[in-house]
DNA sequence: CTCCTATAGTATAGTTTTACTACTAAGAAT
DNA sequence: ATTCTTAGTAGTAAAACTATACTATAGGAG
């Protein structure tokens, strides 16, 4: 045997193939916002373990694909999504519990996608008949609540998604990526307003987002009032942005 | 074959185990603060592929043991830390391209740990000759430089690692865990600029963690100046805390 | 002992951001 | 025309942040 090898070389070169592996597995959280709230995509379970509680989307990685491959993956066999749109994705965390999945060892790397509502209902079009992308959204407070039947830690994958969304809306630009091309600034800031939780005063809402968005120059009426300007997110990365305070 | 299985239902039970799985492994990043410098514990590899490269200490999962275990034994078997003090680990993220590993597929969960110099320098002590831990640090900033040799990708892991030390020195706590027990405030504020990169304003940086640090009642001599006074972080989790701006 | 230098630590003025109120604008409904 | 509703703007007091100037206390030089 060679000892010129470190001990890790001598792992990774002799023994690792022989040695049993833990299953990879991408779970995704497909977040949307519907009815002022945020939701997200849930599958119920017609097998044990968990038997009808409902869980993630989730495939296992393939040998000749990547993570964020398999995560893309994952939502293209879900929703029937084409090429083309773009998505936003985000991995998440890893999760290794040693028990998470009672049958066996799988290592779990959970991936975030924001998808705005209008686009779930194009996919809807497009689906085979009956499974509604739109009828699987779950409002994930209420996902969240005691007693409601969530398979694996996926209530867990759950919680820290809602976090990373809550957190990163302070500080990037991921509200956007709920909402389609163009917009409204009530609209945008509702949404901030759902993702952080909280009330936020229009006129400063307003000077704060300004080099974020731009006017179409269009309008859009939607009731008995003034109607309201289309905006589109200005191109370009962050130039730094803070709207939560 | 059972038709009420869903088909990952039917991936999990029957043919996960028969599939070609890659192997879990997990890289650490050890980063320290040396000479004001932002450092980290690497190793020179004695093998191909990379040789001569610098590389992160990691080991690969087992089955017993979750990624946060294999992190910390990974530390351990490195560094010959004892149990009892506390070292911040927190999960980086993880890697997946196809080829990081010439040899064959490892999908890699990265953890940072954050120790102080002191405790290095402690555990210096107990190592077997040879191998100082303290003489394994290498300053991020040059390891990042164009030309120097880092083995696989783990110079996206120290980049990565930094960018996310640097985020959440803002705010969080993380800037005491590269301080010892017990600090001095212009220490403190040494650590914060090194981490965000930038200078701060001494009075503005003391309204503001005033709230995250209580004095000992001691005092420390520095120099041929005004001593200044020991401090300790208060316990409890973040009342919430912004200092870089 | 006095003065100088170096760093520790404090006081405070000026600016920006935040919290909040109050207004005008433009559509539909009556 | 009047009223209702939401869109959008103006402005202000309080709070927070930025920046500079100050005082305090040690060692060392003369």
């Amino acid at each position: 045997m060679n000892q010129d090898l470190s001990e890790e070389e001598f792992l990774r070169r002799y023994r690792s193939e022989s040695y049993e592996k833990p299953s990879v597995a991408v779970d995704l959280l497909i977040f949307t916002i519907k009815n002022e709230k945020l939701c997200i995509y849930m599958t119920k379970r017609q097998a044990h373990p968990f038997w009808g509680g409902l869980c993630l989307p989730g495939v296992f990685v393939r040998m000749d694909e990547t993570l964020e491959e398999a995560a893309k993956r994952c939502f293209v066999e879900k929703t029937g999504f084409p090429d083309g749109s773009e998505i936003y994705f985000e991995q998440l965390y890893t999760w290794s519990g040693i028990h998470r999945d009672p049958r066996m060892r799988i290592i779990s790397v959970s991936y975030i996608a924001l998808v705005p509502l209008e686009q779930l209902q194009q996919l809807d079009k497009v689906q085979p008949e009956g499974m509604k992308l739109e009828e699987q959204l779950f409002v994930v407070e209420e996902l969240l609540e005691k007693g409601v039947e969530v398979a694996f830690d996926h209530k867990d994958m759950i919680e820290y998604g809602k976090e990373r969304i809550k957190n990163k809306a302070e500080y990037s630009k991921i509200a956007f990526a709920f909402l389609p091309e163009t917009f409204t600034l009530p609209q945008l800031q509702k949404t901030y307003e759902i993702l952080l939780d909280k009330s936020l005063y229009k006129a400063n809402f307003r000077k704060k987002v300004q080099d974020m968005v731009e006017e179409t120059g269009e309008m859009v009426l939607s009731g008995a009032h003034r109607p309201s300007k289309l905006y589109r997110a200005v191109q370009g990365e962050m130039t730094e942005c803070r709207i939560g305070k």
